[in-house]
DNA sequence: ATTCTGACA
DNA sequence: TGTCAGAA
């Protein structure tokens, strides 16, 4: 649908928009974590900012970094090393870039209705006669299987 | 006004 | 890790 496109270009223009890229002061009060540490982490590769073509050197953090500072200073508060907390968030970047993954896959198709939206979740057994589907309705939803 | 690197009463 | 200097 035509909506559908604009709402696409539109958070395609927020998530590239320069509102999305910070400096090392914004990134500081952002999260906590004093500029000292930014640099260092940077140096230590547990962090890194932007790759800059310019003559400028003043660091451009990206986004998905304040993520990344953000989870390594929450293990820090919890009494993690530095090393071991970076770890931790290395493992859970992991884990939710492999559910991305499934949840991608996962989803066939998406079917818009009249009132409702339903999303294929592809063959539910090995002999692949159902499939796995989810009927939305608003924020409610239910699983149905449907034969094929 | 901010950030960068290097150094340490 | 904080902080300060001197330069950009």
């Amino acid at each position: 649908m035509e909506n559908d496109m604009v709402k696409n270009d539109l958070m395609k223009h927020v998530f590239n928009s320069d509102a999305m890229f910070f400096r090392i002061g914004e990134l500081s009060a952002m999260t906590g974590v004093s500029s000292r540490q930014l640099r260092y982490w940077e140096k230590k590769n547990y962090i890194q900012s932007i790759q800059r073509d310019d003559d400028q050197t003043a660091r451009v953090f990206h986004f998905q970094q304040y993520a990344r500072v953000t989870g390594i200073k929450y293990f820090l508060d919890e009494g993690y090393t530095l090393a071991t907390a970076v770890a931790k968030v290395n493992e859970y970047i992991d884990i939710s870039k492999y559910v991305h993954k499934f949840v991608r896959e996962s989803i066939q198709n998406v079917e818009k209705h009249d009132d409702a939206v339903t999303i294929d979740l592809g063959w539910f057994n090995e002999a692949k006669h159902e499939r796995l589907k989810a009927d939305l309705n608003g924020d409610k939803f239910e699983y149905r299987i449907e034969k094929s």
